[in-house]
DNA sequence: GTTGCACGGTAAGATATCCTGATCATTTTA
DNA sequence: TAAAATGATCAGGATATCTTACCGTGCAAC
């Protein structure tokens, strides 16, 4: 069977070279200089030949040792190699995080997240991907992402989630629209308006404000059509605050006080499968900034 | 700084894997089962992340385990590759001979020689050179090869020889030569005959029959051409017995038998350094083919 | 030469490391 | 529910490893 080459021992062998001998080298290495000799000795022996010429007094290498010198290093550089990798990415300074996020959070959230995520973690690679809160939690599921920031829906055995922030639900209509101007509303005070629908509505389904979707005909997935119709006060429709693009001027947002409507955003990540060190900092990141905003 | 990955850890890690759990790992390895679980730990602890999941029954890796797995299986194939090739280079069945002989050997005893190692010695790569005495000593002073197989001349602090066998210096001549048909000459016998040196001439020296090359006006180094000289019946000269090329039909050779010259030939190899083991595997062959020669 | 110094090798005891055997908690299987 | 299997833990003893002290050699300076 073949030795077992002990990288510490090469190490020994590769020192003696640079530091030009067993003394030098049991200094570089903090060990006794006896040390030395024995890891030589016992490199020697698992090889089955000698590497350093004995009866002189200098270190100097048998043909064998210069055959094995190279090889040897190469070794442990590769191991430093690994290792070096592996502490860059305990270290959070190397690595990869994979997010998805519905499109309001990534939008609104996340630039100023990743702003800072990047300044503390440079060496980190961070990709973002958004779609709808359905979606974003079939990904983290499937482990096509670690980590996903969505509405949490019904909590699910092979997700755990963490509340994050409360995303009230209002009213979109135009600046001269006549709910416009008020503070709160009652969904009551909805019908006979024309509502449109969005990815967002189903918010909706489960509370007395459902029955509003019923004689809405009008659905618009896409956000930026959404607000064209807004804006063309074609009709109103209900967000989530934080989807609602705040720079539109001419569109307005009602929060609905009765019933308040929130839809709780949380972080998803799989149960039993542990993050990776980069997933993890991501998390860390993300609490920290956003933890504090749920009761 | 970084951690020193042990590999026996690593290989731990990659026997559970490839085993599929820690019980099974440890029979593969021959360990008991607690032993790869403290491995792991350990190694775990060096690297600062958990490798496997915990809790679950089952043994799986972390997202970190995962990117650890093939970094880790590479750098324990690479110590494989490089302690398999170091054995290989030990058992002889890898490695490489360089041998520089005076002539005479290569044509006459190398061929043999090298057949049956090459049996015995598969992968072992061997380049074989010639050139004269001194050339030889010179190569292997050098570095250049590690050993020669030469006439033995003056000892040097730097070579060390052994004797391998004597051969006997004699006259070559054509056979209807005057000196043809006897068993043993006198060097004054020789007298009167044109005598043409060549390359082994200069064993004469310090011999009675020194003074025959005073009276040679003829200097023939190459072999080919001497042989096609004595064929021509310009002259005689001196050889070893072993640089007389016995399957020229028209030509005689007679030992001289006062003074009994003979040239020692042996094998040449640096003091101080030792042989490379495909080296030694050659030198001892040699010698068992040879030793026995000499008295 | 003789002395002093640096080199590497060796021996014995201390220390750290590693491994084992027994045991436990948990999960899976029959 | 009983039985088997998984991995974790702990105390102990075997093994390996390191250190301290000492030895022999070779080289340089005196």
């Amino acid at each position: 069977m073949q030795p077992e080459l002990k990288l510490q021992q090469l190490r020994c062998m590769l020192a003696i070279l640079d530091q030009g001998g067993f003394h030098a080298a049991a200094r570089h290495l903090h060990r006794s200089q006896p040390a030395i000799s024995m890891a030589v000795r016992d490199l020697e022996e698992r090889l089955g030949q000698p590497l350093f010429e004995k009866g002189n007094g200098k270190a100097a290498l048998t043909p064998f040792g210069q055959w094995c010198l190279p090889r040897f290093h190469e070794l442990v550089a590769h191991h430093d190699r690994v290792s070096r990798d592996a502490l860059a990415m305990t270290c959070h300074q190397a690595g990869r995080v994979d997010i998805a996020t519905v499109p309001s959070v990534a939008s609104r959230l996340m630039p100023a997240i990743l702003a800072s995520f990047v300044v503390d973690y440079p060496g980190i690679e961070i990709s973002l991907q958004d779609g709808h809160s359905e979606l974003v939690a079939q990904m983290v599921l499937t482990g096509e992402v670690e980590l996903g920031i969505t509405s949490l829906w019904q909590p699910q055995e092979a997700l755990s989630s963490t509340p994050l922030l409360h995303d009230e639900i209002g009213v979109v209509c135009r600046d001269d629209h006549p709910l416009a101007g008020l503070d709160r509303l009652h969904w009551r005070e909805l019908a006979g308006y024309s509502l449109i629908r969005n990815g967002t509505s189903r918010l909706l389904v489960g509370s007395p404000a459902a029955e509003l979707l019923e004689h809405s005909s009008l659905f618009i997935s896409n956000m930026i059509s959404l607000t064209a119709m807004l804006e063309a006060g074609i009709g109103i429709t209900t967000l989530p605050r934080l989807a609602f693009q705040e720079e539109h001027e001419r569109l307005c947002f009602v929060p609905l006080a009765e019933p308040l409507l929130v839809r709780r955003i949380g972080l998803l990540c799989r149960t039993g499968v542990s993050l990776s060190p980069a997933a993890a900092a991501m998390r860390r990141h993300v609490m920290a900034h956003l933890g504090g905003s749920v009761a």
